[in-house]
DNA sequence: GGGCAATTGTTTCTTGGTTGACAATCTGGC
DNA sequence: GCCAGATTGTCAACCAAGAAACAATTGCCC
């Protein structure tokens, strides 16, 4: 038997590890979630940042906002678009896009936010409203906000 | 101006998004860490199931604890063996594939071992000790464990 | 105004990973 | 014994995402 080190992980360590367990099993489920209606859940992110705001923005706001690259942001919004999701405006300045919900982009939301939000709401129900909040703060904390 | 869709997320949605973007976010750094010696984070777990077991086991069970494919791990032993951090054994069953860890494997975790787990603890130092473990707990309440 | 740096969107290439098919092997019921 | 069904590892095809290069455009500083 070959020599180990042993390993007696800190609390720290097997937090984070947990974390990660976590956020990657939320990620494939959401993943799993939104494939029903032939999307990945970063489109419907981008209609859920579009949907949250008043004014239409540029596909590099997008990206910023959902921690994506450019390039990834042209094709979510190429798929999008080609869906009648959402439409690219031209402005001012005519290196950008901007992209807007369309009508049948609100609506779709309008139809599938509650099975999203149902699930969401499932999959948390292991914990009290208070664990909630209190997981809530820690993981604020742990973003820095 | 469409429609919107009014949205008041839930205290549950907004924790689940939190631990998304946490993990999201720790699954980055950790690739990123991993790079450093050409490998990513996955490779590193193989490793280091295989380092906190006391027999081989097979490249389906590896799968199995790391929520990896069948197919992924056997690239990912690919590499690993290529390396000489890991060995194929025969055995009994001539279907399977024992791996086992081999000496440069075992030397590798050990060199390697402090930086990511001092890595680690420096990730989570938002939190005292006391808030990490209450983190613990509420991560495994939802982890159903 | 003229030029240089920064920004934007797209394209191409690469990379991890999954899925599905496959052959080889094992197991359990008869 | 033997055959249907499950398991295992591998391979090919595909897919989402990132990185780098690029052209078009803008803004700023002199």
């Amino acid at each position: 038997m070959t020599k180990r080190v042993k390993i007696t992980p800190s609390v720290a360590e097997q937090t984070l590890i947990r974390l990660m367990r976590v956020g990657d099993r939320l990620w494939r489920e959401s993943d799993e979630r939104f494939n029903q209606w032939g999307l990945t859940d970063n489109h419907y992110n981008v209609l859920r940042i579009l949907n949250g705001i008043s004014e239409p923005i540029s596909q590099a706001e997008i990206g910023r906002k959902m921690l994506s690259s450019r390039a990834n942001v042209t094709k979510l919004v190429d798929v999008l678009e080609q869906r009648k999701f959402v439409k690219r405006l031209s402005c001012g300045d005519r290196r950008v896009n901007l992209v807007e919900l369309t009508e049948d982009g609100a609506k779709f939301i309008e139809e599938t936010l509650s099975a999203v939000v149902g699930a969401a709401n499932e999959q948390m129900t292991p914990l009290t409203r208070d664990e909630q909040k209190t997981l809530f703060a820690l993981l604020g904390k742990l973003l820095g906000e």
